[in-house]
DNA sequence: GTATGATTAAAACGGACGTTTGATCCCTTC
DNA sequence: GAAGGGATCAAACGTCCGTTTTAATCATAC
């Protein structure tokens, strides 16, 4: 059956790729998880690049479809008042961990590759996937921008910046800080919600007022 | 000469796995780079593997060197109150950005690579570095604790993730949502003081199940 | 000048890689 | 039950990999 070849794939690919990344997975180690014929893989998805997008795109449609769902509802419900920053924050940074508890296992698997694609800053294998988050960026940046009127252009692009890093970093969740230590174990709720505290707290910080209201200059630095 | 070749040889595996990763790098790039002989990478490091372990630990020792000086000092100035949040933060998160000044060129492609370098959650790669981070780890760790007693261990050290987690992606700095803007261009300074802004709110935010939840304040200045 | 030990140079090693090829299977459709 | 076509299979393709080997080069001490 084609539909049960491809889904083994992708399943092996995502849990591969997230344990040891993508170029140092091969479509040998892939193939041999999936237990499925090594030339499986060109013939349904043509190359191992190719597979790679399959994989995020599976996992990230879904996800980045809620998302904006969710800012959708906000943005309707309080249409002519700024959004609350941490609603929107929310819907931001639940998506993701909700979908890894309907998908179990795999969700789980999926998200410490999110964590890995996020650090991949391979030109190629980036474009293959960034345009997946440009609407869901491109929305949020504005709902922020709205409802954290206090942070010029600049300050709210950084800000995002040491958001998703923070949120990589739990969705990875792995390291060694927090897995040698089974009393800091929690469940994804627990750990959208501590999440939210420690970025609705970041993103709504004051700036200091030594920041130039007026745009930088190029050539400033130095 | 050994101590020129060893050097370019650093120079340029620093270079090319911050770019495009340690598996994606072959030897024969990073000899070609560096315009030397391929052989000369099993002479002078004798793997790979330990190649790795060199470009980082160049870099990392100062730097983790720094990190303690600057908590010894907070610790031997305030020896009896507990220290700031935002100086023991500040002592964590600023050398890194501070020795990239002082590397220049090198020292930017440097914070790209430890940006990767935080994502790799293979085993075996990570068992080379994660001992130079022991004993900061472990220290601020300790001093977070004192710092912001409203968190228990798993909070602490959940937030510890995400503040890692900021940093990483901070060092990296290239993502498309800050280098597609030049308006948003910032020098390393301007850099840390973002960061220790967003990490400190974020670090002392309120528990809630602990405190009732705080009404924010809109900060727009101290 | 020559011996010596460290460094560089060139070439080759076996193996693993992504991809392609034809043959073969299996299931649908007439 | 024959025909057709998508799916699977074992095998091979050429290439690049990390590493090793062997020879040439260099500086220095005798």
């Amino acid at each position: 059956m084609a539909t049960e070849t491809k889904e083994r794939v992708l399943d092996a690919a995502e849990r591969l790729f997230a344990d040891r990344g993508f170029s140092a997975t091969s479509l040998r180690d892939i193939t041999a998880e999936a237990s499925v014929n090594l030339a499986s893989v060109n013939y349904h998805f043509g190359t191992k690049e190719a597979l790679l997008a399959s994989v995020l795109e599976r996992r990230f449609r879904p996800i980045n479809e809620r998302r904006l769902e969710l800012l959708d509802e906000i943005e309707a419900r309080a249409s002519d008042q700024p959004p609350e920053a941490e609603d929107v924050l929310r819907a931001f940074l639940a998506p993701p961990f909700q979908k890894q508890q309907e998908w179990g296992e795999s969700g789980h698997t999926f998200l410490r590759l999110v964590g890995r694609v996020h650090a991949e800053t391979n030109e190629e294998h980036r474009a293959t996937y960034v345009q997946q988050f440009d609407e869901v960026v491109r929305r949020f940046t504005a709902a922020l921008a709205v409802a954290l009127p206090h942070l010029d252009r600049s300050d709210l692009r950084w800000r995002m910046l040491f958001l998703i890093g923070s949120m990589a970093f739990a969705m990875g969740g792995r390291s060694a800080l927090i897995t040698r230590d089974p009393e800091c174990a929690r469940d994804p709720d627990d750990i959208i919600e501590s999440l939210i505290q420690f970025a609705a707290a970041g993103m709504s910080a004051p700036v200091p007022l030594a920041v130039p209201v007026v745009p930088r200059t190029k050539g400033y630095a130095t």
